[in-house]
DNA sequence: CGCATTTGACCTGCGC
DNA sequence: GCGCAGGTCAAATGCG
């Protein structure tokens, strides 16, 4: 019990409890263990003793036996106590767990199925996705309580043995697989066909090719998913471990800074393709936009940044099937500053502005922005920014993945019931229609979090909400490794104090990995977050059917549909690379 | 000399 | 149909 004191707290109640488990546990064998090895010293000291010891000793021997005898009782008896002890702390939780979710039941009347539109209506109103893995300062109070009781609880060896999981070598399996999902109208072999293969270029630009491939124009129908990464970064380009090579450049309407093109060229062939530019408004921000997936195996520096991208895109796509064919998607995955081992740079994380510029990328394709380089103002939630942005533009829905700071603890909740197998199975039955919002901040998001709770409860015939983010994240290794790689960035990048209002203090405060994280050098923090973070998914995958509670459960955005022109203010997003 | 970058031209889609 | 903007190509240029 004293070492519980000295455990770091940083890994969240969860791991916390998860740590007095295994703690109880460890004592008690230490325990037996520190017993026998006193008997045995014992008997060996009485061997080692002279015969006339032994001889006359005997009564004595049979004493100390006794008593040794006695001690292990003694010491199965606390065993006994603290297997008890933490029986009641298990049921203390799950009582807890049924509580919190009994409680956000009743507050939400309806919502999710009002303010998001059904998918099958195939409507053309953007869709705004909110996926959110921070906490908004000003709401991080409110949202403290209701997540307190929420805790995890597993196994010391499923924890550990996740350990190994984070990152594989099925990296850029997942890479390869996520990035183009099939419209909603597009068959299972189009799917497969387009997961196997060659994406890019896009289908408008397919007509514009050269060399008519069949294969490729088969392709058209084929959704094509960007993923924007906005970073803060001193040079031209964010290292990101795969070789680009410039094949243009151009200034874009709105924005002084010209754009560049680039081609992978790690393998010839490969088609995927990315855009560079720096945000007008913060020169600082560098706005990198992937495009396509990779064809061949990637450096181990590049399968992080690749993962993520593509299980953003793949989510995105999954979130977009839903609205009308023809539609982009735009998200925004605002995580927290810059993974250390992505070369970004932190620079001026104070500053939280959010651009979107919706000529940033091109209307046509869905795209999905990671955001890394703060947490957004209080007074401007992900949901915000994006009605002001993505959202603008009436030809798209807009999805947001906001991963920003201030809203880390509903993410999984939400994830896990919303994204069951975006990865291998066309999503389209189970998809919100509307927005998946994840963001905390109103009544209504709450509101319209509960409904969509209630929703997916029903569809997943009443598993646990912890359970459907378990084998949601069980069931998808690149829904997996975003989740890992963009906590990691958020652990990872925030050595400024004020980040303490952003992830990390979320983190902390849901997960625990706050604190230790912010008493280690930068170093250190970097390897801890991304450790933490990929342990923890990977924890999560490897007992999908365990009523563990996860993260902290947050209130969503409202779904919220807008229509509106784009504005040249309206900023953009920058991308890193 | 080979490769990467630069840069102007070209193509396409979209809005008016 | 025209103009604009985004995106791409390829010749020219630079660099090691």
């Amino acid at each position: 019990m004293e070492r519980m004191s000295k455990m770091p707290s940083s890994c969240g109640e969860a791991k916390e409890e998860k740590s007095f488990e295994s703690t109880c546990k460890h004592e008690n064998q230490e325990a037996r263990q520190e017993s026998r090895r006193e008997i045995l010293l014992e008997m060996g000291s009485l061997n080692q003793s002279s015969p006339q010891y032994m001889a006359s000793g005997n009564v004595k021997k049979e004493n100390e036996l006794e008593s040794a005898k006695a001690e292990m009782g003694e010491v199965k008896e606390e065993n006994e106590r603290l297997k008890i002890m933490l029986q009641q702390i298990e049921k203390d939780y799950q009582s807890l767990q049924l509580r919190f979710f009994d409680i956000f039941k009743q507050e939400t009347p309806n919502n999710f199925t009002e303010s998001s539109t059904p998918s099958h209506d195939e409507t053309e109103e953007p869709e705004l996705v909110s996926l959110c893995l921070g906490r908004s300062p000003t709401e991080s109070k409110k949202e403290e309580k209701a997540s307190n009781p929420i805790k995890i609880s597993t196994k010391d060896e499923e924890w550990k043995a996740s350990l190994s999981l984070g990152w594989d070598s099925n990296k850029f399996q997942l890479s390869t697989e996520i990035v183009s999902n099939p419209s909603p109208e597009t068959s299972l072999e189009e799917t497969k066909q387009a997961e196997a293969g060659e994406t890019w270029p896009p289908s408008k630009t397919l007509k514009t090719m050269r060399n008519g491939d069949d294969e490729v124009s088969q392709q058209t129908h084929v959704k094509r998913a960007r993923v924007s990464v906005r970073a803060r970064c001193d040079t031209p380009t964010l290292n990101d471990g795969c070789q680009w090579r410039k094949y243009g450049q151009k200034i874009a309407k709105g924005n002084p800074c010209p754009r560049a093109y680039y081609r992978c060229t790690v393998a010839p062939d490969c088609p995927v393709r990315k855009q560079v530019q720096r945000c007008a408004e913060d020169t600082s921000i560098l706005i990198t936009t992937y495009e396509g997936n990779h064809n061949h195996p990637l450096p181990v520096t590049a399968t992080a940044m690749a993962s993520t991208t593509s299980a953003a895109a793949s989510m995105l796509l999954s979130s977009s099937s839903m609205s009308k064919p023809g539609l982009g998607s735009t998200a925004s995955i605002a995580a927290a500053p810059v993974p250390n081992g992505l070369h970004f740079n932190p620079l001026d994380n104070s500053r939280e502005k959010q651009f979107y510029l919706p000529n940033s990328s091109s209307p046509l394709f869905p795209t999905v922005t990671l955001d890394l380089t703060t947490s957004p103002p209080s007074s401007s939630t992900p949901f915000n920014r994006l009605s002001s942005s993505f959202a603008s533009n009436p030809r798209f829905p807009s999805t947001s993945l906001s991963f920003s700071s201030s809203q880390s603890n509903i993410l999984p909740t939400a994830w896990g019931n919303g994204y069951p197998s975006f990865n291998s199975v066309p999503y389209n039955k189970t998809h919100t229609g509307g927005s998946l919002n994840m963001g905390k901040q109103s009544q209504e998001q709450q509101l319209s979090y509960q409904s969509y709770l209630e929703k997916y409860h029903q569809a997943s015939s009443q598993e646990t909400l912890t359970d459907s983010l378990a084998k949601a994240i069980a069931s998808d290794a690149s829904f997996r490794s975003m989740i890992a790689a963009t906590i990691s960035s958020m652990v990872g990048g925030r050595p400024t104090p004020s980040s303490n209002q952003g992830g990390g203090e979320r983190l902390g405060q849901n997960m625990k990995w706050g604190e230790p994280i912010q008493a280690v050098s930068t170093d250190s923090l970097t390897q801890n977050g991304k450790a933490c973070a990929s342990s923890y998914f990977n924890r999560l995958a490897s007992s999908p059917s365990q009523t563990s509670g996860l993260m902290l459960l947050q209130p969503p955005l409202p779904l919220s549909i807008s229509k509106s022109t784009p504005t040249s203010t309206s900023a953009i997003g920058d991308q890193i690379n």
